[in-house]
DNA sequence: TATGCGAGTAAACGCTGTTCACAAAATGAA
DNA sequence: TTCATTTTGTGAACAGCGTTTACTCGCATA
């Protein structure tokens, strides 16, 4: 019942905690992950470093809801960008795009929510709390997406529909950090491209979601 | 002339930044990028820390010796695994998985190897130590498979060379990192797969391959 | 034998995340 | 209101980091 507010001594708890977190963003977005300390943020909201800690049970806590929260926006920038009304083939590589896109927006915030490997990672095994996760959200539209091509018969029948969301989500993930790491991924070899990146993501998307299709090589 | 030894002191020096490297290899191996320091290496080869600055320049120089080493080593994996004398079809899926399946031999280091972001990368934007970097020649010979793709009539011929060897480097980058960042990725989902990591391998490696091949759809 | 140069070091600088003992303030109860 | 309790914020410190500096030592050459 109690709706948003819970007393005042709450919603006071929650605007310094949201300031922390708005102060992260700003220096991480700017100045990625290695510009981002806590007494960075502490600084940047008047505050003494030590006090942080009594919002946040560590830096990589804080970091962790930064990223899901990044995570959201993709989640919620895809899902704006799906038409159900376009035709399925040119929603799928939309999506697929759009993903890449949104992705790029803040690199150094997608970098940095892929960053670290298996055993040291929180969520990574923890599979309960992946499902509830943003991450595991934007994978669900995608499986969402899968299932429609293998129904409509859009996308061969063969296909297991799990694998194939996971293979689409690695290759769309694939450029998003090439491009992020790479100052200009497309034009990055010896010789220089004629495509400008927003032609080489949607030609990567082209690619990803034709090598599901069925049909003769569908024309266009 | 002078073959390998310059001289007594040139090879005891080529010795200790060896003995550095190969530190520094073994820690960062186990225990990845946050277990490595400068340190830690002194302690490990029985040195003080601020004689690992005789040898490298920087903490970051000597880590991009280790990644450069490890494109080696892909570069050389990638190399043997081509069979000439094997169908083209198979071939190219071969040497898809086969980038996979080596650069998840160390994760550690193929994440820290596309770890960063391009404004702070040193060498992303300069095209002129990147054409002479293992990472260039082992794109290269994905090139030189595309344009045989392309040749032989195996590939759409309509498909540039230069953008499809990147989007193909680019989702086998993706699905590398997304094993190498989530603990167990073919059966991350709520509902558990019916796929081997391996077999995940083949299947992703051949839905990248089948995109650009021509011909109906073809069998098999 | 004298000179100079490179290898190696201890100590320090400024930075990091984090903890601890303590002060201040807000809260709830009498 | 007044007192007690909990919460919020702080300054100082700890351990560790990359890196620099001033210094010593041993070796090679002139």
């Amino acid at each position: 019942m109690q709706d948003t507010d819970q007393s005042p001594a709450e919603r006071r708890r929650l605007r310094v905690r949201g300031a922390i977190l708005e102060a992260a963003e700003r220096v991480f977005a700017l100045e990625g992950a290695d510009g981002l300390s806590i007494r960075r943020i502490a600084d940047e909201i008047d505050y003494s470093p030590a006090a942080i800690y009594k919002y946040f049970g560590s830096k990589e806590e804080l970091l962790n809801e930064l990223k899901e929260a990044f995570f959201g926006r993709i989640l919620e920038s895809v899902n704006t960008i799906v038409d159900r009304s376009e035709p399925f083939a040119k929603r799928a590589r939309k999506c697929t795009a759009g993903y890449i896109r949104t992705a790029l927006e803040k690199p150094h915030h997608y970098v940095a929510a892929f960053a670290g490997v298996a055993p040291e990672m929180p969520m990574s095994g923890d599979l309960a709390g992946f499902s509830e996760s943003n991450r595991a959200r934007a994978f669900g539209i995608l499986t969402d997406l899968v299932e429609e091509g293998l129904e409509s018969g859009h996308f061969r029948a063969d296909l297991p529909l799990l694998e194939t969301a996971k293979s689409i989500w690695a290759s769309m993930h694939g450029l998003a950090m090439m491009i992020a790491h790479f100052n200009d991924f497309p034009s990055m070899a010896t010789m220089p491209s004629e495509m400008s990146q927003d032609q080489f993501i949607d030609f990567h998307a082209d690619l990803v979601v034709r090598s599901l299709e069925a049909g003769t090589e569908g024309a266009r």
